[in-house]
DNA sequence: AAGTGGTCTAGACCACTAA
DNA sequence: TAGTGGTCTAGACCACTTT
């Protein structure tokens, strides 16, 4: 098990950069200039180690490298190809749901569900409801005791032309929601939003965003490619009372994402 | 070069998930749970070899799946630590700069000083100016020809006690700050804003967020540790006219932000 | 059955940091 | 100088996809 460095005595390997970053500035340069073009598919590892006289290992950095980087995706059994680029979808978030448009096209369909099928795409959103203790951050809004009070967990993934798109977690306390079409685990609509049409009003919002890293849960879930961050979205929603009455946590991956806000002086 | 699987007999591997897998699951829980505090050091690589009774490659991949989690970091001869978690700057961007506080203690300070110096912390701007020509986005944004028209550039890194924040790039049709003191590189500010103070008053702002990594500049500018993404705010103000006065470009660290908004019925 | 990427071993030398 | 992580080799078997 000798080091070819030495062995061969090509090169002090000394003050350039490693072997595994040239290559991966090489396949880098060549998807940049469209010699990789996106969906194209790269030569095997074991050609990549003939043609870079390096071994297994070194090619597999140089290619790990390039997916985290979010330029590749490989797949065992399949090969490893150039990485399509989604179209993102801009989602503008100062529009209240119950200002939104509904034209007789977007009924039974959401504020999501419309704007994805505005551009021609096919929407879809699989729906799990449960009973749960909710996390700290939503206690809060929600004005509830963290440890001992429990909300209503609509659980939301919504797909587009059968890709995961977003998660979208939704959390009403239980009191508001008894009973309704919220508590029934299927996609359901109404013009103004479920709750207005329940007599729940949100005439105010209040948005809180972050931008980290998605979690191993979240990964699976969206089949994320390595390197994606996701923006972590939580909504509150309050009536005419400053009384909360939803929560939204929205997962939005950062490959597949524009978010518009419209500000101005009332 | 056995594979120690079948030679040790002990399981035939089936089934589960990867040794490295395991051995990152196992590390990633002594970290949630505290047994792992931010900032304390893993032992070394060496060392869990031998606690796991594996290779340093199997070893070292698991480590290298949670420094792509975010959650430690690797330094060449200093260790492995549990990475520190910054207090996150909450923002809220709902704010018209022209509507903002001006209390005497603000006096001398832009919205994000005075913002930073509110929670006792010590903030600071480098500022630089030059004449470019503008990312194409931005010149859009600006009503500007891609190609032949020039802007102001105000490029501004923000810290907070001595450590790198955030970027903020601000871009000006030049015709508009032509010989004010937007055009000396220092701090500048005025009650409701500079431009205000120079008659140009944004009562509108439209915002673009995107998620993304940084890029090698922005990972140099700002120090980022390994996977950390950032998010690209780009908040362009108009005035009563609908004239775009200015398109500001920030970039945040998902590790030290939070962004908020507040929207509501007018 | 052939070919691909995924996991894993056992060892070596290099580069950097800190005592 | 000792100890750490970074790079690299040479080889093996496994799991999955495609033919």
């Amino acid at each position: 098990m000798e080091q070819v460095g030495s062995v061969a005595g090509e090169m002090p390997v000394n003050n350039s950069s490693p072997r595994y970053h040239q290559i991966a500035d090489e396949l880098r340069g060549q998807i940049a200039n469209g010699e990789l073009p996106p969906g194209s598919q790269l030569p095997a590892e074991h050609d990549l180690m003939d043609r870079y006289a390096v071994s297994r290992n070194t090619v597999r950095l140089a290619l790990k490298r390039l997916v985290d980087e979010g330029l590749l995706v490989a797949g065992q059994g399949r090969g490893t190809f150039v990485r399509e680029r989604y179209e993102p979808i801009t989602w503008d978030w100062s529009v209240l749901e119950s200002r939104s448009a509904h034209t007789p096209a977007n009924r039974g369909l959401d504020q999501w569900a419309a704007a994805v099928t505005a551009t021609g795409r096919q929407p879809r959103q699989d729906v799990s409801v449960s009973i749960v203790t909710p996390p700290a951050k939503v206690a809060e809004q929600l004005n509830m005791d963290p440890v001992a009070d429990v909300a209503v967990l609509r659980r939301r993934i919504r797909s587009i032309d059968q890709e995961p798109y977003q998660l979208a977690d939704s959390y009403f306390p239980v009191d508001l929601v008894q009973g309704t079409p919220l508590m029934e685990p299927r996609d359901v609509a109404a013009p103004g939003g479920v709750l207005a049409s329940l007599g729940l009003v949100q005439v105010r919002y209040h948005d809180e965003i972050t931008v980290r890293m998605p979690t191993r849960a979240e990964i699976d879930r969206l089949s994320l490619p390595a390197a994606t961050p996701v923006a972590e979205h939580m909504r509150t929603g309050y009536d005419e009372n400053d009384r909360p009455l939803r929560v939204m946590v929205t997962i939005l991956p950062g490959d597949r994402h524009v978010l518009t806000y419209d500000v101005s002086a009332e």
